[in-house]
DNA sequence: TTTCAACACTACAACGTTTTCGCTACAGTG
DNA sequence: CACTGTAGCGAAAACGTTGTAGTGTTGAAA
């Protein structure tokens, strides 16, 4: 086994000082000519390469950015990942992933312990308990410390920090606006209890399109689901009870699990009523029929969060101006929308 | 802005040594009841936390897990880091994410970057590219050089060390099996190029299935792709001029695109065709009709990759023993084969 | 001959932590 | 009184790196 060789071994075995060694590497003027070539030969020979852990400790400075996800089994924080990742790449920098799996304590855990050294900033979503709670402790800490912070999607007023988010109220209003401009009039909502910050914004702009269309809002047309996994018998009976001639999830599984169960109960999607739902996920391209979505670009959502928090790193002045940056959402017609 | 503090800041503000703070915290008997009750209600005021780069620097170990995969916008990779960041967790180590894009360089250069002293082991999965290319340089160099490396899932035997795989050739064969049983003979498959070592192995499945019930093999039954966006021409001629009454698909992407293009034609899965796909993921379980699969579990591959690298990690005899896992697979049906 | 610059290199501090070893003062023992 | 033991603390090294501030030698100008 050959073990990395660090400066002070090639220092040894070239008998010269480390500070030779370190200079003769970064092609230092101050070194002549002849030992500089020596040593990089021998460096090269033995494969050096400087230790990150004692560049980062005297840099103070980690070239790591920390990712807080809830959970990365779901499409749209894999492609934000995946955009943070690439502009990360782009600039020398490492991503380390927490999850949080929607849980307050393990994002609280997990943020502290990558804050004692091994990030240099943090882009995060938070957790559906966290914004249940509203504790936003552990963030505002973090800020204070003077380590910055990204949120996306899920994000919070009680935190200055920047955050990318998606217009999620009018994206939500203009999926409405199209179908009424297609002469549907009742409109379903599928959509997830209050404290979910991008559902409640989705369910507003539900509410207002048809508000401003003089539509009268009929409760027993919108569904708030708490738990994907247990949503059947509510869905189910909307189906078989309600009237309505469109229907608008705010996520993609509600879309496909609705279409599922209308297809139990022999309705068929568009015939029987149209379907748009949120985040243009590998479902939505790939169900029969494909569904028409608001697409949420998480590639663009991460390369702007990444971008932000590393413009961020890399000014020196400390600026405290936060912005927050909004993605475009575009309505990707599918399938599941008659034209 | 209140800036992390250090154990040096401490014992300046107390007029103690550095020595005699860290004793304090660590409730060494060494130190007075009383000091060490003034220091800790110190360091709780300041809220400090030791700093884990110069614990990882002073201990080398940086209790991180490296991970390098392929893609995460993929929903088995998404579940197989999942699993590892579970066992992670549980085990006090963190994960730190990089993509290769499915390219060799910088599959290279990310294993390089972190090798110098980022992470104390990696679990990785091949690039096509260096399947392809057959260099396993980086990784045999890793490997030498003291860190231990978990493969999963796109292995190779060209590299001795631990591995997490699913039996692909048995898996493939009972699904092929499974058709056979249903009275099906003449089966269609979908499958990679054979370079990619799943793909390869999954189609020796199916071929040895085939060869042991005596059934002629049809090469114009066999479709091999290259790449996915560009393999709809194939898979329609395959659709149109070619009689079967089962197909098996090595990827869960080519199963649900070969319905997609069936329905095109006035086909219908699976009445006119049954087919099982490869890979348990969100396409399967949504999409109409859901696709019967062969489950691969990614988060108990994930599980097991990181258990092995622990173990190995936290114990000190080196062992040169290394054992490859099979991870059981399953045949889930659904009602994309008749029954 | 003195002075000084240029050259080629080394020593050292610093980043934050842990841990070993050593030191001092005082109590106890014979 | 001389010695030992010990409580309580501090100094220093080590991890690997970089950059600043020296150090010593040479050769040339005054």
């Amino acid at each position: 086994m050959r073990k990395k060789v660090t400066l002070k071994q090639i220092a040894k075995e070239l008998d010269v000082s480390i500070s030779t060694v370190s200079k003769s590497l970064k092609d230092s003027h101050e070194i002549s000519e002849d030992t500089r070539q020596k040593v990089q030969a021998f460096a090269k020979l033995y494969n050096y390469k400087p230790n990150n852990i004692a560049l980062s400790l005297k840099n103070k400075k980690t070239k790591t950015i920390g990712i807080i996800i809830p959970e990365i089994v779901h499409h749209f924080f894999a492609t934000v990942i995946s955009g943070i990742e690439q502009v990360a790449n782009e600039n020398g920098y490492n991503v380390i992933v927490c999850l949080s799996d929607e849980s307050f304590d393990k994002e609280v855990i997990n943020m502290e312990l990558l804050a004692n050294g091994s990030t240099d900033g943090f882009i995060l979503s938070l957790s559906k308990e966290t914004q249940q709670k509203k504790d936003f402790h552990h963030i505002q800490e973090i800020i204070s410390q003077g380590m910055p912070v990204v949120m996306f999607d899920r994000v919070t007023n009680d935190v200055f920090c920047d955050k990318v988010i998606i217009d999620d109220q009018q994206a939500a209003y203009d999926a409405i606006q199209f179908f009424i401009s297609r002469g549907f009039k009742k409109i379903a909502l599928l959509t997830t209890v209050d404290y979910v910050s991008v559902g409640k914004l989705r369910t507003d702009g539900y509410l207002k399109a048809l508000r401003e269309n003089g539509i009268e809002i009929n409760e027993d047309l919108i569904v708030k689901i708490e738990d994907i996994d247990n949503c059947s018998n509510k869905i189910e009976s909307l189906i078989k009870n309600q009237e309505f001639d469109a229907l608008f999830a705010v996520n993609e599984l509600f879309a496909v699990t609705a279409i599922k169960l209308a297809n139990k109960q022999d309705k068929k999607v568009p015939d029987d009523f149209s379907v748009i739902g949120f985040t243009d996920g590998i479902i939505s391209q790939f169900s029969t029929p494909s569904i028409s979505t608001v697409s949420q670009n998480g590639i663009k959502m991460g390369r702007k969060a990444a971008k932000m928090l590393i413009d961020r790193l890399e000014k020196d002045e400390e600026d405290e101006l936060y912005t927050t940056e909004i993605i475009e959402t575009e309505l990707v017609l599918r399938e599941s929308t008659t034209t």
